[in-house]
DNA sequence: CCATGAAACGGGTATATACCCCTAAAACCT
DNA sequence: AGGTTTTAGGGGTATATACCCGTTTCATGG
């Protein structure tokens, strides 16, 4: 029982669990990654990269290249602002109405999981994600 | 507080855990990922990419491009066996001794993650694994 | 107003991961 | 023994992720 790492625990739970949201999000042509990035722009209105990657808490290199991914399925657009440093990200009319289509799918999805893991084990992933 | 997706939590808590033990590992030139790989191949002895990836739980594509990787790095190599389709992995000399070099920091990176959490969700992180 | 420093981004490189399709080889069934 | 099916791998493509470095642009202090 050695082979009890909990990194590798938390891996495989997370690829796991993304492997079920991403099969209903496929109908929308989304992933996990996708949708929760398009959610934080429409909630932000609009953001620029390192404001997403704070928001986030990944690299800015990798929102920058999602982000590409996104734009270049026309979900999202940058548009610039008084900062020639700086481009914001807001959500085209496309990323609007897939973002809406996506959300029962997501939903589905999450009660999905809620029902594999019980209430306990919903808390404890609030709770440990919390401790780190 | 509608944010918690309990899919997004586990995605975090793997990457922020995953780069602890990665900065541990980072003194012999591992990741976590390779580790575990190694890990797995030193117990078996020698297997084929297709058992590989069935006790990683990961695609047989992932392992063949990983095995790759860690064969650049003369970790593993490739021994025939009777059957023409497969080839075998088994450590390397090297990979032996890189492998016995990453215990320890393993280690280290494991204790932090246990204190950084508490035996509560450490339990937890099991409990929740079992159940995908 | 200019020099220096800080901030924002892009690109290069590397890894991890999955899906699909193709080929080769073995196994299996007449 | 020969045709069919299954198994094993490889390669193409796509995404997600991080680190480092270079460039541009802004901010700030003299």
């Amino acid at each position: 029982m050695d082979s009890l790492c909990y990194c590798d625990l938390l891996r495989t739970a997370a690829r796991k669990t993304t492997a079920v949201y991403d099969r209903y999000l496929a109908e929308v042509g989304l992933t996990l990654a996708q949708y929760k990035l398009l959610k934080k722009i429409d909630r932000a209105g609009e953001l620029s990269i390192s404001e997403l990657a704070a928001a986030c808490d990944l690299d800015r290199s990798t929102i920058g290249r999602n982000a590409q991914v996104l734009e270049k399925h026309d979900l999202v657009e940058e548009t610039s602002c008084g900062d020639g440093r700086r481009c914001m990200l807001r959500l085209t009319e496309l990323g609007r109405h897939r973002l809406a289509a996506a959300a029962p799918l997501w939903q589905t999805a999450q009660t999905e999981i809620e029902s594999m893991l019980g209430p306990d084990q919903i808390k404890a992933i609030t709770a440990i994600s919390g401790a780190l």
